[in-house]
DNA sequence: CAGTGGATGCTCT
DNA sequence: GAGCATCCACTGT
C-alpha cells in the first residue's frame, strides 16, 4: 500500500507538478493519520495564495526549503497545514485538505470526538485537530518524525476542480481529489 | 440533504 | 474595521 518515504527532492518542483502526484500518499504524524485524497496548489503568482504578498512573520515558512510543513490558523479558530513544495526561490505549498484515515483511528476519535470515520479528516482543520498539529510543528521537516510521508504505488484516478473557500483566483483548477473517495471535504 | 450564521484571532487597510 | 485557504449547530425541506 505505501511506498518509499518522500525526500526533499520529491518537493523541490513545482506545486502545480507535486500536488496531483500527492493524492494517493501516506501522511502520518506521530503514526497517526491515513492516505491523502484531497490537496490544492497555491503559488506566489497566485492572489488567493498567502505567499501572494510577501513573507510575513506568520507565512516564512512558506518562503523556506521545500520539503516542510507550513502550519496557519484559519478563521482564529482552526490549523491547516501545507506542505512546501518550490522549486529555487519560489514561495509554492500543497493545501493538505482531506485524509482517509487509515493509522490510529482511536487517537483521531479521542482528538476529534465521537465522530464518524468519513468526517475524522474530511477538511483541512478537521485533519489537524486529528493528528494533533498545530502551529507548534510550523516548519519542521517532513522526512523526518513526527512526520512521515510515503509515496503512492500507483496513480489513483484524479478529480479536478476549482478551491474551496477562496474569494480571489476562484477558477484555477488547482483543486485534486481521489476521484469518487468518501473523505473527500466537498464531492467534486 | 441544502442553506445560513456565529465563533474566533490574527493580519492588513 | 474588514477579511479570512473553516467548522459546527441549527434551520427548513
Amino acid at each position: 500500500m505505501a511506498g518509499k518515504r518522500l525526500t526533499r527532492a520529491f518537493f523541490a518542483r513545482s506545486v502545480h507538478e507535486v500536488a496531483p502526484e500527492l493524492i494517493g500518499a501516506t501522511l502520518l504524524f506521530d503514526g497517526v493519520g491515513g492516505t491523502i485524497v484531497e490537496v490544492e496548489a497555491y503559488d506566489e503568482d497566485d492572489p488567493a495564495s498567502h505567499s501572494f504578498r510577501g513573507m510575513r512573520p506568520t507565512t516564512a515558512s512558506m518562503f523556506g526549503p521545500p520539503g516542510h510543513a507550513y502550519v496557519y490558523r484559519s478563521y482564529g479558530v482552526h490549523w491547516c497545514l501545507n506542505l512546501v513544495c518550490a522549486p529555487e526561490g519560489r514561495a509554492e505549498a500543497a493545501l493538505v485538505r482531506a485524509l482517509a484515515p487509515t493509522h490510529a483511528l482511536e487517537a483521531m476519535r479521542a482528538r476529534r470526538g465521537l465522530e464518524r470515520e468519513r468526517s475524522l479528516c474530511s477538511g483541512p482543520g478537521k485533519l489537524c485537530q486529528a493528528l494533533g498539529i498545530t502551529r507548534a510543528h510550523d516548519g519542521l521537516p517532513l522526512d523526518e518524525p513526527p512526520f512521515e510521508l510515503l509515496a503512492r504505488e500507483s496513480g489513483p484516478p484524479l478529480a479536478v476542480g476549482t478551491r474551496i473557500g477562496i474569494t480571489r483566483a476562484v477558477e484555477q483548477p488547482w483543486r485534486y481529489g481521489l476521484a469518487g473517495s468518501p473523505f473527500l471535504s466537498r464531492r467534486f
